[in-house]
RNA sequence: GCGAGAGUGGCGGAAUCGGCAGACGCGCUGGAUUUAGGUUCCAGUGGGGCAACCCGUGGGGGUUCAAAUCCCCCCUCUCGUACCA
């Protein structure tokens, strides 16, 4: 063995000890242990890229690593496991460019993440480590797949995609921007294609209903509402004149009917072909095609005026059996409610846009509140004479027929009432409820993806196979490229292709679509429960010992699509009784951005790093000389202002690095990465090794085992308070903050009992492992302390027999003067009262009153 | 536009059951140790005033003995989202 080093050296003592855990498989999570109540601390696993880890992932890890470090010391049986979301575009984009198979890309990175992940010593349980592209973790994706199907929540629909000619493959929404593809900037048009669905749609009222009992941060919670978004109004069926069709309409403000003027169907809606007069024929023909041109990105974008034309056909207002013109607009979504709108100029801002573009009548059926309009600006004569759009409350006008419906004198929300019941009775229509979400399109035409469990037969029937024939493993292939027709790469496995059915003979072909990078992340944190089962996906038992997740940590950017897909599947699974919860994670947080600093000139453009001089601390052009501004911006490889974790902890070491980015401030705010300020951190722990460890490298004499006398042993559990307080909290700087004011005192003093010393490193462990699992063996242990007790704060310890009491004259600040800490409001006052300074104040003066607050402050008030 | 969150020293941040604003750290200033640099240690560090004191938590108003914290109005920034009928 190495002789003791007597300084401080992290990189010494940091791959010791994690070897030394990964041996001794010091943080294996038991299953079914008897003794401690279970916690299941989740990290959002991460897609390994080529560029290895970024300071943003072990953010959220640390957090997690010191909670869980923490729980075992307080008794629980922790699962905290780590695993890779290893399906993704770049690795297949890498093999298109240079012929590398994304496996072994995909295999390579891993390897170093993995390294990177341990350098940092986080306690995770390595033997449940899984990976989404390993065919023993598919096969199961596939399975889940399976049920989805047999339960018709899978299902295939010839749907309009993003389909970019250039590249010759479909894209992802996020994957385009502006109507152009991200990478390359090629157009890209929507385009029908048959594709897989998943009917999420389906579980739209319960995914969110649930969230209200999820402690989950309340703009997570807004946002999936959000875009779940719910509605309710009605469904009214217009005829239309000279036609045996009706159009059906969706709307939320069927008080309105009265004031729809005109109509506008969606470009796409079914029924145009057959409404559309002759010599509109053309016209509406062009539009049309425009419009599928766009991507709907582009549609919702170019907002700034309405689109549309006339088609020449009428439809009758229901209420008022008037003839009102049908139009077709691309400001009206297919997608969304049935793809066509009754339009009410008068109260709907859209609508008022469009009539005015187009001349189109305006009737005011609502006369506005005379104080919500002056408050938004609005002057009620321009309203009711159709000259401005009002869509708030208000008494109804105008609105009344002679088949039973009056309206007049109501308020919006009762005439919706009423007016939803007279076309239910009249068989017109009926009140509806809509859903923002759409069903999931599930397909990609990709090869590095999961491969679907599916063969068509030669009649063109889809039929899912057994259970028994999964994983459908990926086919080798050496040409990635897509092949241009929309189909997947993997149409040009030609082996692979082929399926001759086990049990009737029959020949068919597989699909080639493979599942979107979502699929493998929809349900990762269940085989980590039982993840070397080779017969199924879990064992029920081990679920519902660890299941919910008690707390999951992760960056807000999956805020909505992981979280709402994980929670769908989880609540089908849940319906087969496969799973025992309905919600799969209980907690969750999310942790900030840590940004990087960046340079921006005069001008607001930014200068990358290595084009920016400090001097005197400010900043300069290396080109240019003009002085630049300081500013946290996106770590991005083009400002060359993203932090490599490697060289970090090469210089620091992982305790370090581990301490700053807990102490940069609150795990859930955006902070920026400043490499100077680890300094302090690293200071920190020079200090806490000198407060053990003597010059010559044995234990310091300090440390003796004299009893603590009253403020030592006060600071020492104030810390334990804290420390513990602010772990349950996840207000880790504090904590940090707290233990700088232990050692701040220990350092110097000239006696450190042991066990103070003893605690302190329990107290540091779960933030700073490695340099306290060192010291705690050099001062004599054999254990890890990873399993010791976490320190007990005795309460009767804190209390100070005397006390620093403010005394405030007229709410100001005066003096401090010492006190007894029982001393009831009566005795601060003789006390305060007693000092020469306060008499001097308030001298002469009348004393109206005084606040005393025992313990704290006493404030004399004094007239003259 | 809508939704969510946030504005505190030169910087990161602390203190929000109303009770000493600026804990802790970075930086900075001065000193000690060191051949020197670095390290380490000590002292100081919101602004103004030699001082008593005054001013200070985005701005304005209010409640209170007492407001960063509660109430009203306004401004700015960040993130998300966007013709959803």
């Amino acid at each position: 063995m190495k002789q003791a080093s007597p300084v401080y050296k992290p990189s010494e003592i940091e791959p010791k000890w994690q070897d030394c855990w990964l041996r001794n498989r010091t943080f294996k999570a038991r299953d079914f242990d008897p003794d401690r109540p279970k916690l299941y601390v989740l990290d959002m696993f991460p897609y390994p890229s080529g560029a290895g880890l970024h300071v943003g992932h072990p953010e959220g890890y640390t957090a997690t690593d010191i909670y869980c470090r923490y729980k075992r010391m307080r008794g629980y049986n922790v699962l905290h496991p780590m695993g890779w979301d290893a399906f993704g575009l770049p690795a297949e984009q890498y093999a298109i460019e240079t012929g590398t198979h994304p496996r072994l890309t995909t295999e390579k990175n891993i390897e170093n993440f993995r390294r990177q992940i341990r350098s940092f010593g986080f306690s995770y349980d390595w033997e449940r480590e899984i990976n989404t592209t390993d065919p023993e973790y598919y096969r199961w994706t596939q399975w889940i797949f399976l049920q989805l199907y047999r339960r018709g929540l899978a299902y295939l629909d010839e749907v309009p995609v993003n389909w970019c000619p250039a590249l010759g493959t479909v894209l992802a929404n996020e994957e385009v921007v502006n109507g152009r593809s991200e990478r390359g900037n090629h157009p890209v048009v929507r385009k029908p294609m048959k594709q897989w669905m998943l009917r999420i749609t389906e579980y739209a009222e319960r995914l969110l209903r649930d969230l209200d009992d999820l402690d989950w941060p309340e703009g997570i919670k807004e946002m999936q509402r959000n875009w779940i978004g719910k509605s309710s109004g009605a469904e009214v069926d217009f005829e239309i004149v000279g036609h045996s069709d009706t159009i059906r309409v969706y709307t939320t403000r069927p008080d309105t009917l009265f004031g729809a003027t005109y109509m506008v169907l969606s470009p796409e809606h079914p029924l145009l072909d057959s409404i559309v007069a002759p010599e509109a024929a053309s016209a509406v023909r062009e539009y049309r095609q425009q419009a599928s041109l766009k991507s709907e990105l582009e549609r919702t974008e170019l907002s700034k005026t309405k689109t549309g034309v006339f088609t020449g056909a009428y439809a009758r207002n229901p209420v008022t059996e008037e003839e009102i013109p049908i139009w077709i607009g691309d400001y009206v979504m297919m997608g969304y409610g049935t793809g066509a709108i009754m339009a009410v100029p008068a109260h709907d801002e859209r609508d008022f846009e469009f009539a005015k573009t187009f001349g189109l009548p305006i009737r005011c059926i609502l006369e506005p509140e005379r104080e919500a309009a002056a408050a938004a600006g609005l002057e009620v004569e321009q309203a009711l004479a159709g000259e401005a759009c009002w869509s708030g409350d208000g008494a109804l006008i105008n609105s009344a027929n002679r088949r039973g419906l009056d309206l007049n004198g109501l308020p919006v929300a009762e005439a919706k009432s009423r007016t939803s019941e007279w076309l239910r009775q009249k068989g017109l229509g009926k009140a509806a409820t809509k859903y923002k979400l759409r069903d999931w399109l599930f397909s990609r035409q990709r090869y590095w993806g999961e491969p679907f469990p599916v063969v068509y037969f030669e009649d063109g029937e889809a039929q899912i196979l057994d259970q028994g024939e999964l994983p459908v493993r990926l086919p080798e292939l050496h040409d990635f490229k897509p092949s241009g027709s929309g189909e997947s790469p993997l149409a040009k496995a030609e082996e692979w292709l082929n399926y001759t059915d086990p049990k009737t003979g029959r020949r068919g072909r597989r699909e080639t679509h493979t599942m979107p990078q979502w699929a493998g992340s929809c349900w990762y944190y269940l085989r980590y429960i039982d993840p070397r089962n080779q017969g199924q996906a879990w064992d029920p038992a081990k679920e519902k010992y660890w299941m919910p997740v008690d707390l999951y940590v992760g960056g807000a950017e999956h805020a909505v699509l992981h979280l709402l897909y994980a929670r769908f599947w989880h609540k089908v699974l849940f319906d087969l009784g496969l799973v025992s919860t309905p919600e799969p994670f209980a907690r969750l947080v999310n942790q900030g951005m840590i940004l990087g600093l960046s340079y921006r000139d005069r001008n607001q453009h930014l200068v990358p790093n290595d084009l920016v001089e400090a001097r005197d601390g400010q900043f300069f052009h290396r080109e240019t000389g003009e002085e630049l501004e300081e500013f946290p911006a996106k770590m991005s490889k083009s400002l060359k202002n993203v932090v490599n974790p490697d060289e970090i902890i090469a210089q620091y070491g992982a305790d370090a690095f581990r301490l700053y980015e807990m102490f940069m401030g609150p795990l859930q705010a955006v902070k920026p990465w400043q490499t100077k300020d680890i300094e302090g951190l690293s200071r920190f722990l020079g200090k806490v090794w000198r407060m053990l460890i003597g010059r010559d490298g044995s234990l310091a004499p300090e440390i003796d085992d004299t009893p603590l006398s009253d403020e030592p042993e006060r600071i020492l559990h104030a810390t334990i308070k804290k420390v513990g307080e602010d772990c349950e909290t996840l207000d880790f700087n504090t904590a940090i903050s707290q233990m700088m004011i232990f050692v701040n005192h220990f350092g110097k003093a000239e006696h450190r009992p042991r066990a103070a010393m003893e605690s302190f490193l329990k107290l540091l462990s779960p933030f700073a492992p490695h340099i306290a699992e060192e010291l705690w063996q050099r001062l004599g242990h054999r254990e890890s302390l990873a399993w010791e007790p976490w320190p007990e704060c005795d309460e009767k310890k804190l209390r100070q027999s005397e006390v620093e009491i403010l005394v405030q004259i007229m709410g100001r600040p005066k003096t401090r003067l010492m006190m007894p800490a029982e001393a009831d409001p009566e005795q601060m006052r003789q006390l305060a009262l007693a000092d020469p300074e306060v008499a001097a104040a308030v001298g002469g003066k009348s004393i109206v009153k005084v606040v005393a607050v025992p313990g704290r402050l006493i404030n004399i008030v004094a007239k003259p």
